[in-house]
RNA sequence: GUCCCCAUCGUCCAGAGGCCUAGGAUUCAGCCCUUUCAAGGCUGAGACACGGGUUCGAAUCCCGUUGGGGACGCCA
């Protein structure tokens, strides 16, 4: 496939390149994300590139399927990718599985130059090595004992039935230095460095090979990728000198620990990380969101260590990205709040930390409140609609009128959606008289008290007179109310409140009363008087 | 086990020898506001892991200890 194209030394750009590399997995880890987003932040910052490479070397057949969600995580953050799949690019194909005789072809390179050596070896006599450096407790180095040196060599071993993999013939003394952008001046024994294994014996080869193949045919001049990383860097480095390429700049990121801990995160460990509280507060209530808007609840997928979850509970992605920027980088002792374009303008990795920090739903969700905060009554419409539409509290599409009541209870509920999937809250305001679920324990300590009833018909009374009806005019009529029964404001509004709602809590009950219309709410009161005069009589 | 890394409030960060009786955010507690719930306002609690140096002076530099973590694949 790589077709005319030059194949040696690529002119070494000047603009900046960087790139994230998924392996197909099925789900977007928010750790990936954080990396992504640096990766983003830096091509952006310097007017460069930003790339997509897709690491399918183990290649299974449903890649595509596995690549969708992470895509769709990318879209939905708004990180887009100048080169990779769907968009293509000038250095095309961008996934490793198609890439294979560009990295044959280095694998003759490194063959033909004594950087890497045919070995012999099967996976027990490796499997033998390695147990006897365990129990000497030193590291295991492999002894080189299957190499073969000379075509006869080869011949012998291949003629006692053993097939060849590749690996690197790693230096065995001094010391691979380079300067890490985030960690400073790094250094590793050469000695230490294992004969890696480069191509199967099958021929297929393996990702440090292609990684560092591909970073050189890409033209990617910034590596910007997890501390995991840092020890596979001395093999990149020589596979890309062996090769005669210009060597990247590397910057290792620290990982992103579980919550209250200080592991790595990881999307398996799902159990634990619910018996951390606050995560289990964040999770439940994604959970609920998910039940009442009817999607579907997969353990692969919705799990707060996955990017989906936050789309499907209706989080808005730039919180999102500002929460992840400030897990590892900072601008200063107080800056918080970045809008993309402020992102893009300070980013640095210079003020990336080195230590590794715990993620932390509960100051995500407080980036999102602002969010919320911030965005317009429409955009907040927008956004929560299609979790009513999902519930089938309206139509979709939702007709006019669904759509100003939508607006009116979004705009009435101000703060108190905080997530776009909050407005599940309210199912109240979009339900017939009939089904408004009553909250067993608000009704009785607000309802099933002695007088409250006969006064809840005085005021229901009073309710049908008042005109206009909207929340001004009810406010007064209250206090009007109150004033001639000679009580204070607590003991009608919650009544009220239930009776009309269900429920014990919500916003403004004036506000409430005038988007219900007097029909919905005169019809609710009697049906709550009703509801409480046939148990009174059951009872 | 071998190699490497990290170490400031519960959590995320600021701090690059004197501006630090350590600052911001989040969380938590109390108060105010209030028809409930939120939001908001105010107040408060809360940290330089420990031990040695270096220095007139150390959260900041050095060494050690302890603790935590990562990497050690014919995975990516």
């Amino acid at each position: 496939m790589s077709g005319g194209r030059s194949t040696d030394y690529n002119p070494r750009p000047m603009t900046v390149r960087t790139r994230f590399a998924p392996s197909p997995t099925g789900y977007l880890h928010i750790g990936g994300v954080r990396t992504a987003l640096f990766n983003w932040l830096f091509a952006r910052r310097h007017g460069g590139q930003f790339l997509l490479r897709v690491d399918d070397t183990d290649a299974e057949r449903n890649v595509a399927a596995a690549l969708r969600p992470i895509l769709d995580g990318f879209r939905w953050l708004g990180l887009d990718w100048d080169e990779g799949p769907e968009v293509g690019g000038p250095y095309a194909p961008y996934y490793q599985s198609q890439r294979g005789d560009r990295y044959a072809e280095a694998v003759e390179r490194l063959l033909a130059t004594g950087a890497a050596y045919r070995d012999y070896a099967t996976g027990d006599e490796i499997q033998a090595e390695r147990e006897e450096a365990q129990r000497d407790k030193r590291r295991f180095l492999y002894s080189r004992r299957w190499m073969a040196e000379t075509d006869a060599d080869a011949a012998r071993f291949e003629a006692e039935g053993r097939r060849a993999a590749v690996r690197l013939k790693m230096p065995r003394e001094g010391a691979c230095r380079f300067r890490d952008l985030v960690r400073g001046d790094v250094e590793f024994e050469w000695g230490l460095e294992q004969d890696h294994v480069v191509q199967r014996a099958d021929g297929t080869c393996l990702y440090h090979l292609a990684s560092a193949v591909d970073d050189h045919d890409f033209a990617i001049t910034h590596v910007i990728r997890a501390v995991e990383h840092l020890s596979n860097t001395p093999r990149q480095l020589f596979i890309t000198t062996a090769l005669g390429y210009e060597p990247p700049a590397f910057a290792h990121v620290p990982y992103v620990a579980a919550p209250g801990g200080a592991e790595k995160l990881s999307k398996r460990k799902l159990d634990r990380y619910l018996r951390h509280h606050e995560f289990k507060a964040i999770y439940d209530r994604g959970l609920s969101v998910a039940e009442r808007s009817r999607i579907e609840v997969s353990p692969e997928t919705f799990n707060p260590v996955v990017v989906d979850f936050y789309r499907a509970v209706g989080y808005d992605p730039d919180a999102l990205l500002n929460y992840l920027l400030l897990v590892g980088w900072s601008l200063d002792d107080r800056t918080e709040r970045f809008t993309r374009d402020e992102m893009v303008a300070h980013f640095s990795l210079e003020r990336i930390n080195r230590a590794a920090a715990s993620f932390d739903p509960v100051k995500l969700a407080a980036f999102q409140e602002r969010r919320m905060q911030a965005l317009g009554v429409d955009e907040r419409v927008a956004r929560a609609t299609p979790f009513l539409e999902r519930a089938g509290l309206v139509a979709a599409p939702p007709s006019p009128a669904e759509l100003a009541r939508v607006r009116d209870v979004v705009a009435a509920a101000g703060e108190r959606i905080k997530v776009a999937g909050d407005v599940l809250d309210y199912p109240e305001f979009f339900q017939a008289d009939g089904d408004v679920a009553y909250d067993g324990k608000a009704f009785d300590k607000r309802l099933r008290k002695d007088g409250v009833a006969p006064r809840l018909r005085r005021f229901r009374d009073r309710l049908e007179a008042t005109r206009p009806f909207d929340a001004a005019t009810f406010e007064r009529t209250l206090h009007e109310f109150v004033e001639a029964e000679g009580i204070r404001i607590g003991q009608v509004i919650h009544a009220v409140r239930v009776a009309v709602t269900g429920k014990a809590v919500g916003f403004g009950l004036f506000e409430g009363l005038a988007i219900l219309g007097p029909d919905a709410c005169l019809a609710r009161i009697d049906r709550a008087l009703a509801r409480l005069a046939s148990q009174d009589s059951a009872a």
